[in-house]
DNA sequence: GCCGTTCTGGAAATTATTTGCAGAACGCCT
DNA sequence: AGGCGTTCTGCAAATAATTTCCAGAACGGC
């Protein structure tokens, strides 16, 4: 790649590397800028040269040396590798600690979001992309889509719900474990029933998807485990990743996971219908626009 | 807080969210610098001014508007920022950020897993933690805790619900915007209401979380816009900082990062009351257990 | 010690950025 | 519709930052 670009990768290296072949002055400016970078950063030509004990001139010929254009474009790289490496080090610190009673809410926070990017990274790396494909494709040909889950994973079956519908297709989530057995029931070849089980051993979805199973719908598992029954029992299974915390108060990495496993599905859905698309999704934001005109309360 | 860290974390998120508070030339060169960050990163004020056929003047006032001390301050962070993008890009080894119809399957989990792990990290990074202790301590001693929020937002409220029921607490969850006014009325002073939207600007959420003030209630907000009249009306807002991908199918992003903070919330609340914690978590649980015994329906 | 080469900082020249200002555009009120 | 105040905009002047030029200083080789 163009050499612009390595450059800016790893201006240190650079400066570092450069040693060698600067002059007393010059050498200066490169030691002072490697030993605080962040502090050189903030620093405007004329600042670093009083920094360096030296001259502006130096300093521009310094950069010029380490092969940037001048001390605006030196500037600038620093700033970005200076950035990305407090990026690297950022996620690394995160200490991969459960949450306790002694952390405080900067810890909380980093912590809930390290096991949630976790998740989603470790899901998304392990998906079947097979299953995945035959999912979407079966959801696209479908007449009609039953979701269901209980409890958190309700969520991620209706938040496929909606996002389904949104696009035009024909989507049921129901919360009511009997009237998901009946609508799994009436399920006809060709459509798709998906159910959303972080253990996949909850009775009520299983009992959905056999129903679904035996109307001869397609059935497909979002769950976090594949020798679980439901995965059994499903024709696609789409398996999460996640590692739920010790501090197990409800279902965060997983429920992460699931939604994202569900984005994915659902954008490969989308995806392969790109002309009713278009049209649908503006077509729902517009209705959403037109149905929120009102008075507000203060007025 | 040292807000130059957190707005050089995330100068885009800045931007989009400055957006509405700017004028119509402001507002062009916000969306030229949106649209395409890495060209703009190599241009001077002149080159910037020309490119979105204005004036350097108004490039300088929209940096000081957007919270920056002129350009080259606002150019230095978009630098660190892009950079940073990219390292986190490099790291889920895709070229660029959005969805588009031509992408494979790994492809596009890989783009998703990567916007959502952004949204996550900027969110959690640019949390206002004071606000979020004062929300929780608020939560921990309400009587009542009333949740709200339409469409996707719908589920961060019923996730919130569901988790603070697991603790013991008395949380309700409205999907009905009338229910939810009436709801709301009748909360009393001590009590709190916890509003979720996007935009901030959805009239019902925004009619709801008035009444709640006029009951006499702590009101919470969680929205991606900090400048929206719901974030006005809350007296605890908590920030989102979700990036929503052109393929703007339905709200990935915001969705993950309004979960996330409502994770966060909730772990804040329920580190302040460990004694009530162990037992309840544990007595759901059995619960759910119990009342979940039944009969396959294969067998 | 002299000469040529390289290095250095002061200062001028250039370039980039910010600020002041006046006209234009817009909304508001009458 | 017209007048009035406010905000927005681009021009241009003022300022600030950076680069280049140049002359003197330092060093090394003869």
């Amino acid at each position: 790649m163009r050499k612009g670009r390595r450059v800016r990768d790893d201006v240190l290296g650079e400066v570092r590397s450069a040693i060698p072949r600067l002059s007393t002055a010059e050498r200066r400016v490169a030691e002072q800028i490697l030993e605080d970078p962040e502090r050189v950063v903030d620093l405007t030509i004329t600042g670093l040269a009083e920094l360096c004990s030296s001259s502006q001139a130096t300093i521009a010929r310094f950069c010029q040396s380490v092969g940037f254009s001048g001390y605006r474009e030196f500037r600038l790289a620093l700033a970005a590798a200076t950035s990305r490496e407090q990026a690297a080090r950022d996620r690394f610190d995160l200490t991969t600690g459960d949450i306790d009673f002694a952390d405080s809410v900067e810890n909380i926070a980093s912590k809930i979001a390290y096991q949630e990017t976790l998740a989603i990274e470790q899901t998304t790396k392990g998906l079947d992309f097979a299953a995945l494909s035959r999912a979407a494709a079966a959801i696209r040909g479908a007449a009609r889509v039953d979701l269901y889950g209980v409890g958190a994973s309700s969520l991620t079956a209706q938040d496929l719900q909606q996002k389904l519908t949104r696009v035009g297709l024909a989507a049921f989530f129901s919360a009511d474990p009997h009237l998901a057995l009946t609508s799994a029931a009436l399920l006809r070849p060709g459509d798709v029933a998906v159910v959303v089980s972080h253990t996949g051993e909850t009775l009520e979805t299983l009992n959905v998807i056999l129903a679904a199973r035996q109307a001869g719908a397609v059935t497909v598992a979002i769950t976090n485990y594949p020798a679980s029954e439901l995965a059994e029992a499903a024709d696609c299974v789409l398996v999460t990743h996640a590692r739920e915390s010790r501090y197990r108060s409800g279902a965060m990495s997983s429920r992460i996971a699931q939604l994202t496993v569900g984005d994915v599905l659902f954008v490969s859905v989308a995806q392969g219908m790109p002309e009713r698309m278009a049209g649908a999704l503006e077509r729902t934001y517009d209705a959403v626009k037109r149905g929120t005109r009102g008075r507000r309360l203060d007025a």
